[in-house]
RNA sequence: GCCUGAGUGGCGAAAUAGGUAGACGCACAGGACUUAAAAUCCUGCGAGAUUCAAACCUCGUGUCGGUUCAAGUCCGACCUUAGGCACCA
């Protein structure tokens, strides 16, 4: 008999959603733990949700579920991150307001949500374009404002000419536009940071704190990117002016035999009428300009330069006049936008130095500097006070030098740039600041907040580089906070990471209107305790949520400084080709197409056999066959139950095993073998002529974390026990998970000639004797000698001969 | 170039502490049921040699070496591959 699954699905979600099954309450007077259960919320786009999302979302849900089970109790929440691009774009592109766009694609993936028969608690849902929502996002810019950590420059920012708004660092990784990948361009610009690059130490020290993958923590140790080193002053001939350099190899000093520096140095500016080569330089700038930046950074291309006439800089140890140089090897974002170059012992300064005949002056001991650069770290040489130190002794002899002698000083570096905060954009939440002629910069007032985006029929992006907003006269203009006078609103918007920088605190206390979440809500969950979601968030949304908390928490406004306990990344869903999932190659699988034709416990089943979580996988709809045969066959097993009321003593040593394996895979995120054991279970179940009312409610249970709706079918026509989603999940027994009799095998030199089977703790002695007597043993010890005898109990036993 | 992982049948993958490699599933082949197909059930399924058939034997977890009674697992070198960082001073 074929079960009907369309109707038991509906029915069990119709159930759920009518009785708030999943509703949970912050009642600190409840006697559970609690436990947070965080999946990344998704970007409800025009497309939907596919099997990849859904792989996801029912691991999440399998968690969920198990830890209730467990007798947590379980914040399991759902949003929606619907500020940015995408729904813009969509929104032009379909002639309706983004507003529209959203709701629109939020009521498509709740629905596919829903029909997987998710366990959330939709009591909390919310959008980050919610008015009530966003008022708090800007509420907590103020609150960056106000400390000084936000602030409005002249920078020069990544610029993407298609999407004509500038980007984050972390959104133009490799000078590519994260969205569209068009090439982006440095453009200056006045734009609103956040002082990140403040938080780099906290930001790396906090990782302590936290249970990352160590993937994940990697990936931000390298993004933040701290170097230490020494910052030395190289005086600008002439002027008042020191030329500071950053270096990590102070010890190398005496080897510099010129300087280099970028072509957007400040100097170069304020020292131009010293230049004489002045239109060589100015070419040579535009030129660099004009460059992306991966041309600019490619490694390979040969060095260009331009030796400046006119200015020098003093070594500060011997006095000695140096060349610089501007070229575009030496970036203007990192670390002092100037080098001492080494030729000797620096790849690049050594590329540089050949190509423009620069003198090479060794001072460390054992390379060939003929041929090329040396790296290795001989003594040094030709270095006055360092001459016969090793790289650490010559280093820290350096730096108390420069110290004492006020040349220069310790000087830890960053990788990690203050954010960029402003985009040009008409769908974000708007800055929250006014501009006034008298006041300058001013702060909405809470009580005006949130400032809402105005409802308006164009929203187009323009082409000169400012926000639409600002072709909105009615909305720009207003009055000062401070004096009353005329003024203009801020017309950037806020960056898409903005709304996901705090979400997960908005889930604990969605309905607050006083405050963004109470203080008590706040303590009540504590730290996320497992947040999954995908590597590509590793050092954007993930280091932004980290400094956004980590700052909310020292203005004691949350009471924990990391926000994220243990992070975990889980793989993609690749196409049956082994190819990223795309509309444009055609082999996107629809998850409603797939509970359609097998049924959502059937898919949710074969996403999690599907293989290692955390890895890729190629979606195989004959695996999701697989999974429908395992389901239906869970279902006929109704036909084997008998009115017993206790193990059945055939099964009960399985069925403790299973408890237990399924109990630490789900633990462990092993969810493919604790699929895997259930079929195990169910191949042994099948094997018997009947099964008890227990075997059937256990396999039942330890399923429903996974298939929620057949199981809680069953066990409601059999009434095998308590709705599943309220009963404590199986415990098992240590001393009942070992089997009595075991097959262990038989070696002679470690080559398998048998196996035996014997009793639970069988004998050394025994097993020798057993081992022996075997008659394929015998043939292959046969007129040997025999050296030794490893047997290990309950293990293997190997006879070794000569 | 540097830093992480990962390489196991035709395929997805298993293998707590070194202890019977390939569990579980897919695909495939043979059989049962059926007028037939689908579905379902049963059997087989790493490669090779041998055999009527089987037992048995040899080889086998990217490559080469090492440690050990015993290596997918530990150690060393290398190859391939995925991801992160990268003219970062």
């Amino acid at each position: 008999m074929m079960y009907n699954y369309k109707q038991i699905e509906k029915k069990w979600q119709k159930y759920w959603k009518e009785n708030n099954t999943y509703v949970v309450s912050n009642d600190t007077c409840l006697d559970k733990k609690k436990y947070y259960m965080l999946v990344e919320f998704p970007y409800p786009s025009g497309v939907g949700l596919h099997v990849g999302h859904a792989r996801v979302y029912t691991a999440s849900d399998v968690q969920a579920r198990f830890k209730r089970s467990l007798g947590y109790n379980v914040l399991f929440p759902m949003g929606w991150d619907a500020f940015g691009a995408p729904a813009e774009q969509y929104a032009i592109k379909n002639h309706i307001h983004p507003k529209m766009a959203v709701l629109e694609n939020i009521k498509v993936f709740k629905g596919q949500m829903e029909s997987l028969g998710l366990s959330i608690d939709w009591s909390r849902e919310f959008s980050t374009t919610d008015p009530e929502y966003y008022k708090w996002t800007q509420w907590q810019f103020l609150q960056f404002y106000k400390a000084g950590l936000a602030y409005k420059d002249e920078k020069e920012i990544n610029w993407c000419p298609k999407c004509k708004t500038g980007l984050s660092n972390e959104d133009a990784q490799g000078g590519v536009c994260e969205r569209c990948g068009s090439r982006t361009e440095k453009k200056l610009k006045n734009q609103w940071l956040l002082r990140m690059s403040n938080y780099a130490d906290k930001l790396l020290d906090g990782l302590k704190n936290t249970d990352f993958l160590d993937k994940v923590k990697t990936a931000q140790v390298n993004w933040i990117g701290k170097s230490e080193g020494a910052l030395v002053k190289f005086h600008l001939a002439g002027t008042e002016d020191d030329l500071e350099v950053f270096t990590t190899r102070c010890d190398t000093l005496y080897g510099v035999t010129f300087m280099v520096i970028s072509p957007e140095h400040p100097f170069l500016k304020k020292y131009l009428d010293k230049i004489v080569n002045r239109n060589e330089l100015e070419k040579y700038q535009k030129e660099a300009a004009l460059k992306s930046e991966i041309e600019r950074t490619d490694a390979t291309k040969e060095k260009t330069g331009v030796c400046l006439d006119g200015l020098e800089a003093i070594h500060p140890l011997t006095g000695e006049r140096l060349a610089i140089w501007v070229s575009d090897y030496v970036l203007s974002s990192y670390g002092t936008g100037a080098i001492m170059a080494v030729p000797a012992h620096d790849e690049r300064d050594y590329a540089f130095a050949k190509k423009f005949g620069i003198p090479i002056l060794p001072v460390i001991a054992g390379g060939d500097v003929l041929t090329e650069a040396y790296t290795g770290d001989g003594v040094h040489i030709h270095s006055s006070f360092l001459d016969g130190l090793d790289k650490e002794e010559a280093i820290s002899a350096m730096l108390k030098y420069l110290e004492e002698n006020h040349i220069g000083e310790r000087k830890v570096n960053y990788r990690l740039q203050d954010w960029i905060f402003s985009r040009q954009r008409f769908w974000g939440e708007p800055i929250p600041m006014i501009h006034c002629d008298k006041c300058g910069w001013v702060e909405v007032p809470v009580c005006d907040l949130p400032v809402l985006l105005p409802d308006v029929s164009s929203y187009e992006p323009t082409d000169d580089g400012e926000s639409p907003l600002a072709n909105i006269t009615d909305w720009v203009n207003t009055t000062c906070p401070k004096c009353g006078g005329v003024a203009k609103r801020e017309t950037d918007t806020m960056p898409n990471w903005a709304g996901s920088s705090w979400y997960w605190l908005r889930y604990m206390d969605p309905k607050n209107s006083c405050e963004f979440a109470s203080m008590d809500a706040m303590k009540y969950w504590g730290m996320v305790d497992l947040y999954d979601g995908g590597m590509e968030h590793a050092t954007r949304h993930l280091l932004y949520a980290r400094f956004w908390n980590i700052f909310l928490h020292e203005q004691g406004l949350v009471p924990y400084s990391e926000p994220f306990l243990k992070r975990i990344s889980h793989g993609m869903i690749l196409g049956e080709g082994g190819e990223k999932m795309s509309k444009s190659r055609g082999n996107v699988v629809n998850p409603n197409d797939m509970i359609r034709d097998y049924g959502a416990d059937a898919l949710r089943v074969y996403e999690m056999f599907i293989g290692d979580y955390t890895k890729d996988a190629t979606w195989s709809e004959n695996g999701l066959k697989g999974c429908k045969k395992f389901l239906n066959r869970i279902w006929n097993l109704q036909d084997k139950l008998n009115d017993c009321c206790e193990y059945s003593k055939n099964l009960e040593n399985l069925i403790h095993k299973t408890i237990k394996k399924v109990t630490n895979d789900i633990e462990t995120l092993n969810y493919n073998t604790a699929v895997s054991a259930l079929m195990i279970l169910l191949n042994e179940m099948d094997k018997e002529k009947e099964i008890s009312r227990r075997d059937y409610r256990t396999i039942l249970h330890l399923l429903n974390p996974f298939a929620p709706h057949i199981t809680e079918e069953l066990n409601e026509i059999y009434h095998l026990g308590d709705e599943f989603s309220s009963s404590s999940w199986p415990q098992y027994e240590e001393e009942k998970t070992v089997s009595q009799t075991l097959k262990i095998g038989v070696q002679v030199n470690g080559k398998l000639r048998s196996t035996i089977e014997v009793v639970k703790d069988t004998s050394k002695d025994e097993l020798e004797k057993l081992a022996i007597s075997e008659e394929n043993v015998q043939k292959h010890i046969e007129g040997k000698e025999i050296i030794k005898i490893i047997a290990i109990p309950n293990r293997i036993v190997n006879i070794v001969v000569k």
